[in-house]
DNA sequence: TGTACATCAGTGAACGCGCGTTCACTGATGTAC
DNA sequence: TGTACATCAGTGAACGCGCGTTCACTGATGTAC
């Protein structure tokens, strides 16, 4: 791994333990195992590293799209509701808060939108992939729940998920006039 | 209002318009009217400052249940699901982008998360509300709609908030598998 | 092989700036007699 | 009513600190002849 590689995990690290506010040039160095003056041989500025650390280190939507596509859709629609709420309900408990610090700073909000944009990236994908109003409904509420776990500060809890999973997704298929 | 309102009403603004990062002392005070000093003789830091701001100024789900009362439950339960849709969107992106700026400064968080505790208030308000699986959904996809417009920085457009409840409501109401 | 030089990753120490915070103070208003 | 003092909201100016950033430098490695 190389220099410039090391510094975005390191501050990846830094960003996710101490927080974004917290996270200074001179920690971002100490956690990398390099001088401060090294950051700027390899990032122009401090935004220009944040940036770069957002592109790299926010996990994306295919991985846990690709995982789904591998256990082929063997089973009924209501399972593959679940294990899409479960691969949902993960990936957004890992991008979450940093996705939601950025938006203490606009600016790097707006220039993280724009070159997300421009690589087809962004935190409307998952939604995109299959834009009705089904997958707004499940993802939606996966999304809030990994909101409120992020909130608490509360690790996943497989079984919780499991069964959370489940529910939305009977509640998914049979629909409320059916289910009550 | 006395100088501590107009404090914590100058704070509230700034925050929203420059971002949590940019709010700084001499910002509240400039757009309060009064000195930086002033603010010491109201709040004990700028921590204290920020969860008096949070406490005060973070719309609460109150108001959007009351007015949902208030127009009583004279229509179809698919109706009443939108008007709840339309409530919870305009909620959330009310309060999506100050609630998520907290997870920039894990210590203002966990405070947050002390105080509105004490309290009773919270993100997960509107959820506890009514606990099932269908109230998650669809307050889910409303938290998520929001968000993907707080991202993008665009406003309510109330004719595209319109559909979308509807839609998201006809999907709930009669289930994937009817729909389909 | 030895020598002289070029390149390049990385650094220690300093820099100025803007931040949150405090201090000694002011001037208006209230109060006692 | 006038006078002497107390109270209190608010301030201008300064403070130290930690931040992002830069500078002149080092020492290892590569290269030409």
């Amino acid at each position: 791994m190389n220099t410039r590689d090391k510094i975005l995990d390191a501050a990846a690290h830094v960003m996710r333990t101490r927080g974004f506010a917290r996270t200074t040039t001179k920690e971002i160095a100490r956690a990398a195992g390099y001088s401060e003056a090294t950051l700027y041989k390899h990032f122009q500025d401090k935004t220009d590293l944040f940036l770069a650390v957002l592109h790299a280190k926010l996990p994306t939507f295919r991985p846990f799209a690709e995982e789904l596509a591998r256990k082929p859709g063997a089973g009924s629609l209501r399972d593959n509701l679940a294990a899409t709420a479960r691969a949902a309900i993960e990936f957004y408990r890992e991008s979450f808060p940093m996705t939601a610090s950025i938006f203490a700073e606009p600016d790097l909000l707006a220039a993280h939108r724009t070159s997300a944009a421009r690589r087809g990236a962004g935190p409307h994908r998952p939604v995109e992939a299959d834009p009705d109003a089904g997958a707004a409904l499940l993802l939606g509420a996966c999304l809030q729940y990994a909101f409120l776990l992020s909130f608490a500060q509360r690790e996943l809890d497989p079984q919780a998920v499991e069964a959370y999973a489940g529910s939305l997704a009977d509640t998914l298929v049979t629909g409320l006039t059916t289910a009550r």
